[in-house]
DNA sequence: ACATACGTGTGGGAA
DNA sequence: TTCCCACGCGTATGT
């Protein structure tokens, strides 16, 4: 990784056009040759470039143009004074970051427990085909004989809520009776208002719903002390 | 901007779950507290978090643990060896970038010359509010005299045609005859296709409209040079 | 503080 | 390759 303090400008041209006026930043050149411009606050660097197939570095008038493009991009750096360069070496392959609790396990979760939401939720499908896309879960309702098209979501917005009536717009027209229903950690004020008005059932899940994993030995421990849903509607 | 080269793992809890094994890295502090871990690739940081309330710094073994947090979020940085630490001067308030040829843009020019997409549409109004949101351009065909629920995108994907149809759902519980139209400069073949079934009409925006706001003082030219639009449908 | 919408969103998986 | 969806999306703006 290589590592330059200067006084630059930039323009960008691809995806979107920018133009970014001279200031003192941080450019890094990584191995895989990604590019990036950093100021002192926030995530996002200011310019960036990835994939680049190409680089081009000139002098004029005493200072340094670098020129980065692939087949869609273009990115034009100029250094119009250059502080400081260093180059800086840490792994290219470093172990990879290990994610928990993300919504597929979610989902894997829901999928297998679907009787501790409802006794009467039978599972039957995950991301069975719809004419407008996979729903998460498809599954029946034993007591009224339904058939439930259920979405999952870490946060439920309305998008969630709109997205959950699609499918239960297409189902529809295969199944009788279908429901739509929300499982998620949190829940979107508008969202509930939403569903509520369009009868979307809402179920909130636990926060420490993956404990219920690690637990699952002592079943009987985990069912009675885990409060694993709450209805909200 | 402080600069630490360290092996090092992470440990984040708040929005979700990571865990970091150990592995050489660039650490990096900016200004405003963000703190940002960075590998040699790519154009994320593995792990980082914004907005920090609160930071502690204890020795453990001879290691260096860093807890950073706020209300919502953990982040803890175990920095098992140190090779390098560096402080880094650059602005903190430098210059900020210029976007361009933004969608706010692109409405913009759309509403400024509907007529060019058809010389039947007449500009309403930006941003009419619907029962749904906001929708971009609200506009009349005086030809057929119905009411025109304009969404303007860059990219149109299925969601944009979804979207558009629920304001045209809204839309006609107050006008008669409501079309929905999407504008865009580019489309899915997914979009495409729901918008024929459903009956949006889809206009493509010619990739250089921005010439023509740069050559609007001969209007003669402009009009006569340029295809603004082609009809998809 | 919360919600909504844009972005060069990025990244991953499937068709 | 394209398309779709989730993401600790981030970031700005309006309320």
């Amino acid at each position: 990784m290589k590592i330059i303090i200067a006084n630059l400008s930039a323009n960008y041209n691809g995806r979107g056009l920018t133009e970014l006026p001279p200031g003192k930043r941080m450019l890094m050149i990584k191995a895989d040759g990604t590019v990036l411009i950093m100021n002192d606050k926030g995530f996002r660097p200011i310019n960036y470039m990835t994939t680049i197939t190409q680089t081009k570095e000139e002098k004029r008038d005493g200072e340094t143009h670098l020129l980065f493009s692939n087949k869609k991009e273009k990115l034009e750096i100029i250094l119009h004074e250059v502080f400081k360069e260093e180059t800086i070496n840490i792994d290219t392959d470093d172990p990879p970051i290990k994610r928990e609790q993300t919504e597929n396990e979610l989902q894997s979760y829901i999928s297998d427990n679907l009787d501790k939401f409802d006794t009467n939720f039978k599972f039957i499908s995950r991301e069975y085909e719809t004419g407008f896309g996979p729903v998460d879960i498809l599954a029946i309702d034993r007591s009224t004989n339904s058939t439930l098209a259920i979405e999952v979501k870490r946060n439920a917005t309305i998008n969630s809520v709109y997205q959950v009536l699609r499918y239960k717009d297409s189902l529809s027209s295969q199944f009788n009776n279908v429901e739509a229903i929300l499982i998620a950690l949190s829940y979107n004020d508008t969202a509930l208002e939403l569903a509520k008005e369009r009868e979307v059932r809402c179920i909130t899940v636990s926060k420490n719903w993956s404990d219920s994993i690690d637990d699952s030995k002592s079943d009987k421990e985990a069912s009675d002390s885990l409060t694993l849903f709450d209805l909200t509607s």
